[in-house]
RNA sequence: GGAGGGGUACUCAAGCGGUCAACGAGGGCAGACUGUAAAUCUGCUGGCUUAGCCUUCGCAGGUUCGAAUCCUGCCCCCUCCA
């Protein structure tokens, strides 16, 4: 068995360490539970955090069980924000799963994944089943839940059924006999839940190992498509690879620890060679290339970093950029509305801005002139800022 | 049901008849310095046919030469009382 330190490596809490231990010392493959929503799957690198303990484990020898909770879904994780999800249809359910499926695998080893729905249990169940489960919890207890706990305080409401979100997904653990539940952090309570209910149907109750959530690019808030701090797993490798390169150093031992594959000896070592004066460029430069390698394809990684040397130390101009072709009109195409007509700027008062501002080049020229005109027959390459770009044809 | 407080740009938050496209902070973007890091400094941060013009301060009206600022109605949020 693979050690006990890198599989918890980067974890926020295990629940309980040496009944892991114990677990792992009986030399059987575990299985190894983890839940996700069958909602649109569009997973950033945070995401994969626990897919990459879930890794962890399928290289240790043990089973990972995804499972989708299609059934889940339809109640809604009570997570205080009130918002009434409206249920999934199964076609839409089977298209997310196929986009999970296409998204995970590039972690995941797929002969060691046991992808399930747990409605192939609740579908079955009758209302009195229902009730029966509810009655294995006390209210007392549900009201632990911090954020139960606050609303009930505070006078918030909370609506019955979200009582029962925790006692499914415990019993999701029962039906699948798990030996080990991860999740997020905020996952917690519910987690603790399938513990009980197996210890109440004699089994022996799931370890649990709970992963902290991610920092965005901006190293503060957790990564998140709404903050816009995030790196897509389906992102361009160059995008990719500049993205990582921009965290700051800081940030960049954080992800080596969550999103890396290497031991953390080696990690170690990196850290070491970076007090003692090595450029942590060069650091983040293994980091990123190990990430776009993983999503690309191997060799990607490299390719991705001579382009961005090329670039940034070069100051070349990268291979590709979206072409634009503009029509001239009657006197050519003002230098702001041909930069707006790119995409590059937001609205032609923008683009002025960015002129006023020495942000704006054409062909590496700086553009220092607000009236340019470019006429037709004009062909070249536009940029504001040091990564927007764009190839303009004036016809 | 009664009493009071509040809704301002991405967020927080000033302004309370003209000098307000709207103080300040955060965030974001850009420039300098760099390693597309951090820190720091500087500028910008509604739109347009851009030295001028147009639309913004919960919504709809009104008063006024002039309103984010005053009046009326409506919607929403918060606090206290029943």
């Amino acid at each position: 068995m693979s050690n006990y330190e890198e599989l918890i490596r980067g974890a926020a809490e295990v629940i309980q360490a040496d009944e892991l231990k114990a677990r792992l010392a009986e030399g059987r493959p575990l299985r190894v539970k983890v839940g996700f929503d069958p909602t649109a799957p569009d997973l950033h690198l945070g995401h994969t955090v626990i897919l990459n303990a879930m890794r962890r484990f399928q290289d240790a020898g043990h089973v990972v069980v995804f499972l989708i909770g299609d059934f889940t879904g339809m109640i809604g994780d009570p997570t205080g924000k009130n918002v009434t999800r409206k249920p999934l249809s199964e076609a839409d359910i089977r298209t997310n799963a196929k986009t999970y499926a296409e998204q995970v695998f590039k972690i995941l080893d797929r002969s060691q994944t046991e992808v399930r729905f747990n409605s192939e249990w609740f579908g079955e169940m009758s209302a009195a089943d229902m009730i029966r489960l509810a009655s294995q919890h006390t209210v007392a207890r549900m009201l632990e839940r911090d954020d139960f706990e606050k609303r009930y305080r505070g006078g918030q409401p909370i609506a019955i059924h979200e009582f029962l979100y925790p006692l499914v997904q415990g019993q999701d653990s029962v039906e699948l006999n798990a030996d080990i539940e991860m999740g997020g952090t905020d996952q917690k309570f519910n987690l603790l839940v399938g513990r009980q209910l197996q210890g109440q149907a004699d089994q022996k109750p799931q370890v649990i190992i709970t992963w902290p959530l991610l920092e965005g690019t901006d190293g503060v808030q957790k990564m998140s498509k709404s903050l816009d701090n995030y790196i897509g797993i389906t992102e361009p490798a160059d995008e990719m690879f500049g993205k990582l390169m921009s965290i700051s150093d800081d940030l960049m031992w954080r992800y080596f620890e969550l999103l890396s594959f290497r031991p953390i000896a080696d990690i170690e070592g990196l850290k070491k060679a970076v007090a003692d004066g090595r450029n942590p460029r060069d650091v983040k430069f293994e980091l990123a290339v190990e990430i776009v390698d993983r999503f690309h394809g191997p060799g990607a990684g490299d390719r991705a970093r001579e382009q961005f040397i090329a670039r940034f130390r070069g100051g070349e101009m990268p291979d590709d950029m979206p072409e634009k072709t503009l029509p001239a009109g009657d006197v050519g195409v003002g230098i702001a509305a041909a930069l707006t007509g790119c995409g590059l700027t937001a609205s032609n008062s923008e683009a002025f801005r960015m002129i006023k501002q020495g942000a704006v080049k054409i062909d590496g020229e700086r553009v220092s002139d607000r009236d340019r005109v470019l006429s037709a027959g004009f062909e070249g390459v536009l940029q504001v800022g040091k990564r927007r770009f764009a190839r303009l044809k004036v016809a």
